[in-house]
RNA sequence: GCCACUUUAGCUCAGUUGGUAGAGCAGCUCAUUCGUAAUGAGCAGGUCGCCGCUUCGAGUCCGGCAAAUGGCUCCA
């Protein structure tokens, strides 16, 4: 007898070699039924592999992640068995799960390719095959035999896999005819998949090297139950519907023209409104925590970059560098502010009392994305960053710090952004010739961040390697829609930039110092900021932001004057109004899309005898009845001043 | 940059095996004044992404280029 202890902690004894099926059975007939894989002294594994000593065990169902992967690699196989019988000699390179479904590389038969028609073809063979019931065996397998039966199936990307496994760790798994090599988990057998969806088909290359071959990349999500299928498939209708691109041409936001160039977005003017305000907002709140906004220019000579280090980073991502009549005279688009505002600091000596230094600029940056890489306003060529530089004390960093993630959650309070990921990103301390600055200063900077998080309260992700060059940061991630995550706000530690361009501060000892620099972008760009918003609000934009916050309806045309006065009215008390003057009935007019995008409609002239009250339409609710002019002047106010008042306290 | 798929009116899309373009919405004109998912009639809108090739004839076949989309790599 062994005991098994549940994650309650209570301990029941079976017999040795009990499998976590067992286990599911002796509970509840219902868990057995759910259960997908099982985690034994944590590590997950087959429900049929049995269990020979005493450990400590967790049962996994479809509301696991750990469930959910054993479900889906599973189903990646069973993908694989299809694709191999539809398409007999494709090679197979891997095919994990992931947060939504699985995938497979493959490496299709010479001069085939994957269309929509294709995937149709396979999803129908993977029902058949799910519906076959294969149990899916484990098996161990030499190091010898396994190179044996994959050379023998030509499939050289299994080959180099097991070249770099140690022998005794191989494992295989086979379902009908299919046989993987597999680390595993998987489910007991095939019937367990009952809906499925293959997504899409890319490109991928072999092991994420550009260097190797470009694979076909199959996705596919598979479900339990055909109406967990169903529900997918309408969460992704709605994501598609809120997708920034598609808001944004709707609402006359943004365009992107071919004339213009790619990655190159033009603001239209209901978009600037947006990004104006976001950029007021911001402006006002800088203010209050003393930062001082510069204007610099949008070239820079190559001279400036190379000595900041960033055009060896960014060079080859950068556009090819602007010439001047005069002989080697070079420029180039800026790809980053910071350089700029070292030389502003530079201007002058600095003392320890001028300290810190906030340098804040709406500063347009341009940088060569690959063309592949461009999206929407999220990834573009040209975009403007709400970029500040701190210089400070070494003493002051971790003030600074903090203050600046006050700022951020100014932001996100503000937009009701609940759902970001901290990410502290520190060097990777195994390879630290990748970055500059010494051990001393790496230490400083990085304890200042965990520090600062910490006293915030705030949760936070590690990640190891992911630091910049010059220093560690915090990034703020957010996820959209569909559950991509975009990086927004950003804080990065540096002592490198005020090294290289010796910017120096004299201390109170009458000795000259070097300042620590910080980096700090709460919106991280307007662009990607108001993509994000936008896929957040689904255009439904809070009252001081959005373009249009008030529509000015007549309800027939002798209002047309009246119409007019109260929209000044309103704008004089910085209300925007928008006196829209189609002289129709309302009901025809102002379509639900419209007002799917405005908070308030207002309508004059209903009441001959008041001309005083308006008629009040609000977005989403309908009819707010009818309301005096200074009274709905005065409840906008509120609205928009309470909120503000609440940020700025 | 790489792989796959797209590109037809301002927008969303039809266009069958090659015979020189359609619809709905939006716009404009006229009529209608009817209070919340669309009032009626009419008009106007397109070198079918661009450049070549094949053909008596190309939106349609073939080739090249560009851009958009989904990924890979990379990043705010």
């Amino acid at each position: 007898m062994i005991k098994i202890t549940l994650p309650d902690n209570s301990v029941r004894e079976f017999d040795a070699g009990v499998t976590g099926m067992g286990i599911a059975e002796a509970i509840s007939s219902q868990l057995a039924r759910e259960v997908l894989s099982i985690s034994v002294n944590g590590e997950v594994r087959d429900l049929m592999r049995p269990i020979d000593t005493d450990a400590a065990i967790k049962l996994h169902t479809w509301n696991d992640k750990e469930g959910r992967d054993t479900f889906w690699h599973s189903s990646a196989h069973v993908m694989a068995e299809a694709i191999e019988s539809y398409l007999p000699g494709t090679k197979f390179g891997i095919g994990p799960s992931i947060d939504n479904g699985f995938y497979y590389d493959i490496d299709l038969p010479e001069g085939k390719t994957l269309t929509e028609k294709d995937l149709a073809e396979i999803e129908k063979k993977m029902i058949e095959i799910a519906r076959l019931k294969n149990d899916i065996v484990r098996s161990e397998i030499s190091k010898e035999n396994a190179l044996k039966f994959f050379t023998e199936k030509g499939d050289q990307y299994k080959l180099e896999l097991i070249s770099e496994l140690t022998d005794g760790t191989i494992t295989l798994y086979q379902q009908g005819n299919f046989t993987d090599l597999c680390r595993g988990p998987h489910l007991p057998n095939t019937s367990y998949i009952k809906a499925l969806k293959l997504t899409n088909i890319a490109g991928a290359f072999w092991r994420g090297s550009d260097k190797n071959k470009m694979l076909t990349r199959v996705y596919g999500i598979t479900f339990p139950k055909q109406k967990l299928l169903e529900e997918y498939l309408v969460l992704l209708e709605e994501a598609k519907k809120r997708d920034h691109r598609k808001i944004g041409k709707e609402m006359e936001l943004f365009t992107f023209s071919q004339e213009v160039g790619m990655g190159l977005p033009l603001w239209l003017p209901k978009g600037t409104m947006l990004r104006d305000q976001l950029e007021k907002f911001l402006r006002t709140v800088q203010k209050k925590f003393g930062y001082d906004q510069v204007i610099t220019p949008h070239i820079g000579d190559v001279k400036l970059y190379k000595r900041s280090g960033h055009y060896e980073k960014y060079g080859k991502d950068s556009f090819q560098v602007i010439r001047t009549p005069n002989e080697g005279e070079e420029y180039l688009l800026k790809p980053m502010n910071c350089p700029h505002h070292c030389e502003i600091y530079r201007f002058k000596p600095r003392s320890y009392k001028d300290l810190p230094i906030r340098l804040a600029e709406f500063g347009t940056v341009y940088r060569y994305e690959q063309s592949g890489e461009l999206h929407g306003l999220t990834r573009v060529r040209g975009f403007t960053q709400d970029d500040a530089h701190i210089f400070c004390r070494p003493d002051q960093l971790k003030e600074e710090f903090l203050k600046v993630i006050d700022i951020i959650f100014i932001i996100f309070k503000a937009l009701d952004f609940n759902d970001y990921t901290a990410q502290i990103s520190l060097r990777d301390p195994s390879n630290k010739e990748k970055y500059i600055g010494s051990d001393e200063n790496w230490d400083k900077a990085q304890s200042a961040i965990i520090e600062a998080c910490a006293e915030k309260g705030l949760k936070t992700v590690t990640e190891l390697g992911e630091a910049a060059f010059y220093g560690p940061k915090l990034d703020f991630m957010i996820r959209d829609a569909i559950g991509r995550s975009w990086q927004l706000g950003t804080i990065q530690v540096d002592y490198n930039l005020p090294e290289r361009f010796d910017l120096e501060y004299i201390g109170a000892d009458d000795k000259r110092h070097r300042p620590v620099m910080i980096h700090r972008a709460p919106f991280g760009s307007m662009e990607r900021f108001c993509a994000v918003l936008i896929e957040h609000t689904a255009g439904k934009f809070p009252i001081w932001l959005t373009p249009e916050q008030v529509v000015v309806l007549p309800i027939s045309e002798k209002y047309n004057d009246y119409a007019q006065k109260v929209s000044d009215y309103l704008n004089n008390s910085d209300i925007r109004t928008v006196v829209d003057d189609r002289n129709e009935k309302i009901g025809r007019k102002i379509r639900d899309s419209e007002m799917k995008r405005i908070p308030y409609l207002l309508i004059v002239g209903e009441k001959e005898n008041d001309t005083e009250t308006v008629a009040v339409r609000r977005q989403g609710e309908g009819d707010q009845g009818s309301v005096s002019l200074i009274e709905f002047k005065e409840m906008i106010l509120r609205e928009v001043g309470s909120i503000l008042d609440e940020l700025y306290n």
